[in-house]
DNA sequence: GTCTCTATACCGTCCAGCCGGTATAAATAA
DNA sequence: TTATTTATACCGGCTGGACGGTATAGAGAC
């Protein structure tokens, strides 16, 4: 049945997602509500709820389609390093580069977080395995951990919008961690020069 | 005005406080309602708006308490190294060791993020300020900075309840985060063994 | 009396979800 | 081919409830 259907337009679902995660980066969290998605989609409220039956599942929707692509970019990544030390943790450092910060899922994140906490466990479960993985393969577990930590402390507090580094800063900070693993992931740490 | 206040009460202010927390934890912060914190309060709604005259300055209200105390506490702490090298990053450390995580603020938090980013602001001011004092006194403000940024990530993970540490690793991490820090924090890192 | 504080009732708004209806297209039957 | 049925996709009005905030009156302290 998954794979029969008939389909007229699968597109509608990647719209309304892309349409819902400007909504939620333009007005917030708290304005995310099914009639700003489907305006800002160009669709009915009937449309919509067509298409999630609830505001729970678009907002789930979100949070697995984030972390479908997150993860597809960090195994490309993953997979150009191959067999290397520590190719887990620098692909993700790599990943999040690329990608700067996906603001409109993590808000998203946020307001599920209110409608209902349990939204938040594929995203735990994800959580969980990219650690695991990132510990698997490194030279020194625990730098990697706090390397990792600390990337996620820098995303949530732009997420937030209360990080206090500038964009330059945030590079520099960015380059630095991949000296702190200790195959250096490739590229040499250059930039060591004044922080301040 | 501010200091000539005739307040007969003025526990209510902080009873109001603390059964709001109560409620941001044990509901989450979609159900942050004022009914809700009322009720939790043993007061009623009326009182409740006497007292914080907006949902919006109640959850000011809990975000600048959360400031101060934090505040107190990490000074409190930063006295008791006063002129060690690294005072700050290690004063740090240790206030979030003694606090554990403080849930029902952090909720507060995205309540507020919700209702308007600006509540946000103090928070922002207090981030910039603790990096600026981490940074005067480390001796090597990167590797503190990165502390710092590992310390707030490991917080937001638990306070989305998407950590994938269990009790023991989070105190094994903590411990090891003083490691990092050239001075050590005073304690020497011990539990270096087994992370996994 | 007056000031501080609390209680109750109420208002207006916002919003999720529902539901009857419509249009299109494929399948089936004649 | 044409008529009938069925499934897909979407529309838009409606409603019931929740929630923030207001109005007003009353209790207790000074």
């Amino acid at each position: 049945m998954a794979g029969r259907k008939r389909v007229r337009n699968p597109a509608s679902k990647d719209m309304i997602l892309a349409a819902a995660e400007r909504v939620v980066t333009q007005q917030g969290p708290g304005k995310l509500t099914l009639d700003a998605v489907a305006r800002e989609a160009g669709l009915s409220k009937g449309g919509l709820l067509y298409n999630f039956p609830s505001k729970q599942t678009l907002i789930q929707g979100m949070i697995l389609d984030h972390v479908e692509r997150h993860r597809s970019r960090y195994e490309e990544l993953r997979g150009a390093r191959a067999g290397e030390p520590d190719s887990a943790i620098c692909a993700l450092i790599e990943a999040r580069k690329a990608a700067g910060i996906e603001r409109g899922v993590g808000l998203a994140m946020l307001a599920g977080l209110a409608e209902d906490p349990e939204l938040l466990s594929p995203l735990r479960a994800e959580m969980r395995k990219v650690l695991d993985e990132i510990r698997e393969n490194a030279t020194d577990p625990m730098v990697a951990t706090i390397v990792w930590l600390a990337i996620d402390g820098l995303e949530f507090m732009e997420l937030l919008d209360i990080s206090p580094f500038d964009d330059k800063q945030r590079e520099n900070i960015e380059s630095q961690l991949t000296g702190f693993i200790e195959s250096g992931c490739g590229a040499a740490s250059e930039a060591k020069g004044d922080f301040k």
